[in-house]
DNA sequence: ATCGTTCGCGAACATTGTTCGTTACAAACG
DNA sequence: CGTTTGTAACGAACAATGTTCGCGAACGAT
């Protein structure tokens, strides 16, 4: 049940090269840049290590695991930005950590998915983390509010890869017309507002849409103080 | 090949309560109530409706298809708030509709993972998005804008119902202690930052995270005005 | 009463994650 | 040098999944 950090074949020369976490790890890699999370198998990966799924039980005490350790090593290869000389040097420098974080999950399809349902506590995570509070330090954001945003920026870079990468294509022309004839045909007495701004809603590019949420994100960051609400949001329900 | 709209058997009175769309939902809608969306599977589906998992295929063509279809009929549910009298009644009416959905997409385990992945055409959603477009064009905001933040507010929701409900509960007490162990325990010298902000990061609950992130939303969408980058952000990658 | 259509579904298929028990090998020991 | 021992590796099996195929049976029309 143990699960080992290192080389674990006895033998000083094997026929093959020696399993071990980082060729389990590459081969996984691979596999996710080629065809996507969702075909990551333990079989398709035992294959491209040249062994059976029972194998990887060594290394990876479930897929889950493997997928987490997959993630963070892409997380570890994200290109962080420093901020340059100037007042908005900070912002430009954690917009384009983020835009980077985005792009490195992009490359690997569905790996974003995986960041959503995972606490990040290996270190490409933390080394990310500890980037833009640095960041944010510099531009002198409260350490509170500094820790909340961390957490919203990760929701967000693990969101917008996973909506990027739901099935392969960044979303064609064909089914951005689609989409467009949807709202186009919606019923203009139900949906008054909607059907009027169908085009403020299908024209922006998927560049456009994510440039847009970094700006808001932190702008209100940086902008709206430390004033959250005293009371709860109104809310309906219990 | 031809997936129906209304009811399918031609019995008039079959010994069973016929077949259709909505008690297929219904029966999903418990079952993912009751133990997530990883457990609905065609076949328990099928068992709750007295019947086999191929006869599903007559009203929903994939478990895809049938899961977009639950999502809609919860975005449906979804109780909106009208925005008050005032000046900032627009805010706290878009800020309770938010909270509203994502409190409904709560009650379903797994739900919010389903939205990621979906392009929403379906009343439902249109339904919310309309309500969100009339509370901004009360406030204000630009078309364009509106347009832009629909997208953005749609992606939060789903990620945060998503983070929300990995697994069942909603992350308690020890492993909150787990996590601000790891991250008290991480290497001073390469995250300094980090460990300095241990509490920011580990302290705050699960609403307040909620809550700052909306306003950060709100108060960028309200705030920043029209202008996007000229140029997009600086990235250091082709 | 019979026919042809087609709805409903039992059975099967290919894959999946995971577990179990055996095999085979390298080091330790006599 | 022969025996023992720990353990890495793996073949086989299991239960569960989404989906497809094709048959039987019930219906409306004649």
């Amino acid at each position: 049940m143990a699960v080992r950090d290192e080389p674990v074949s006895r033998r000083e020369r094997p026929a093959k090269p020696a399993l071990s976490r980082r060729s389990i790890l590459d081969a996984a890699l691979t596999l996710i840049r080629e065809r996507g999370v969702e075909s990551v198998s333990l079989r398709h990966v035992a294959e491209r290590v040249q062994t059976g799924p029972a194998s990887l039980y060594a290394y990876f005490a479930s897929r889950d695991v493997l997928l987490e350790h997959v993630l963070d090593d892409v997380y570890g290869t994200v290109e962080l930005v420093d901020a340059g000389a100037g007042d908005r040097g900070w912002r430009d420098a954690l917009a384009g950590t983020i835009v980077n974080t985005i792009d490195a999950l992009g490359r690997y399809p569905g790996l974003g998915a995986v960041a959503l349902g995972m606490i990040p506590t290996l270190p490409g995570a933390l080394r990310l983390a500890d980037h833009e509070l640095g960041l944010m330090s510099l531009g002198g954001i409260p350490e509170a509010q500094a820790g909340l945003a961390i957490d919203l920026i990760a929701q967000f870079v693990a969101a917008t890869a996973t909506e990027r990468t739901v099935r392969g294509a960044p979303l064609g022309a064909p089914e951005r017309d689609a989409i467009r004839d949807a709202f186009r045909s919606a019923d203009p007495e139900r949906f008054p507002h909607l059907v009027r701004s169908v085009d403020a809603l299908t024209r922006p590019t998927e560049q456009e849409r994510r440039d847009f949420a970094i700006q808001v994100i932190i702008a209100g960051i940086a902008g709206a103080g430390g004033s959250v609400w005293a009371a709860g949001p109104a809310s309906a329900r219990a």
